[in-house]
DNA sequence: GTTCATGCAAACAATTTGCAAAATA
DNA sequence: TATTTTGCAAATTGTTTGCATGAAC
C-alpha cells in the first residue's frame, strides 16, 4: 500500500506536481475500493470520511490529472457519471467487462483475451493499439438462475389457474 | 431507403407508437449519415435543416424510443455526449472501433470477432451475451505517416543545429 | 374525445471554471 | 516569493421533465 502510494507520488513529482494531503486523501481511496469502480461522487463522500474539509472539485481536479497520468483509467458504462479504476503497473488494463443488465452487477474478468486481435489489427489495419475496452452486456449467473425458478412457479401458477 | 423506413415504421406501430413526420425526419437523418455516429445535438441541427419547426426535447425523445426498440444503439465513446448508430439488420451490432487518440477520427470494422470468446463466457462463466462492445484506442495509420515524416523532420533539423 | 406526441421552458445532474485565499517548494 | 493547489460558488453542458397545445385515430 504505501509503496505503491510512493509510486504514485513519484509519477506526479516526474510530472512537476505534489502529493497534497487531499490528492493522497484520495489516492488511498481509490486503493481501498480497488475492485469498485468508483464514480467522482463516490470517491467524493469516501474521501469526506476521513477530510471533511475536502472539496468535491478537488476530487475531480485530482482524478483527471490521475487519468492524464494514467494511474487510473477514466470508464464510462453509459449510465452519465465517469467511473475511475486503478490502473496496474504496466499502466495498460488488461480486463474485461460484464455487465448485468438485469441486475446492473458488474463482474471482471482479469484477463486479456485480445492479444490476437490487437496483432491482427497491426497488420491487416495498420493501427497501433494503445489501449482498448471490452465489455459485454448481458445476463448474470445469478439473474438466469433466479429468471429459471420465476418460471418454473409461473408454470405451476398457470397449473393452478386451470 | 423507403423500405428501410417502412420496416421502422412497421417497428413503432407493432409497439403501439406512431411514425410522426418529426421521428420520420429524425430516422431519414439517421439513414443519411449512416456512417457516422452522431450525436443528438449533431442528429437535431440536421434534422432542423429540413423541419425548422422541431425541437430539440422531440429529437431526444426520439432517439430514446428508437434505442428501446433497438432501431439505434446508443454508444457512448467517454466524450460526454451520447451517439447514435442505426442498428443492422440483425438487431446485433457486430463491428468494433478503432479510436485513434491523435486525429480523433474512428474507423469502424465490420466484422464480429467476438464470437468464440463469447462461447466462451457462456461456458465458463454462465453469463449469457446479449451484445458487446469493443473500442481500441491507439494511432491510425494516417498519423503514424505523419508522425514517422516528423521524425524525419525533426532528425534533419537537429543535424542542422549542429 | 381520448390518447399520443410535440414544443417550449424550466429543471436536473455531472462536471468545469474563476478567483481569492492557503499551502508548498 | 513565486508557483501550485485548494475550496467555494457560479457557470456550463448534456439530458430530462412538466405542462399546455396540437394532431391522429
Amino acid at each position: 500500500m504505501e509503496a505503491r502510494i510512493e509510486k504514485i507520488k513519484q509519477q506526479l513529482q516526474s510530472q512537476g506536481y505534489k502529493l497534497t494531503p487531499q490528492r493522497e486523501a484520495t489516492v488511498r481511496v481509490l486503493l481501498e475500493n480497488e475492485e469498485d469502480h468508483l464514480s467522482a461522487e463516490d470517491v467524493f463522500m469516501l474521501v469526506k470520511e476521513k477530510a471533511p474539509e475536502i472539496g468535491l472539485a478537488t476530487v475531480y481536479r485530482t482524478l483527471e490529472l490521475l487519468n492524464e497520468l494514467h494511474v487510473v483509467e477514466k470508464l464510462n458504462f453509459g449510465d452519465g457519471v465517469a467511473r475511475y479504476d486503478l490502473r496496474g503497473d504496466n499502466n495498460k488494463h488488461h480486463h474485461h467487462h460484464l455487465i448485468c443488465v438485469q441486475c446492473g452487477s458488474m463482474q471482471e474478468i482479469q484477463e486479456d483475451w485480445l492479444g490476437p486481435l490487437e496483432e491482427r489489427l497491426e497488420q491487416e489495419f495498420h493501427f497501433t493499439v494503445i489501449d482498448h475496452r471490452l465489455d459485454f452486456q448481458g445476463i448474470c449467473k445469478h439473474c438466469r438462475e433466479k429468471e429459471r425458478e420465476r418460471e418454473q412457479q409461473a408454470q405451476k401458477d398457470d397449473n393452478a389457474d386451470v
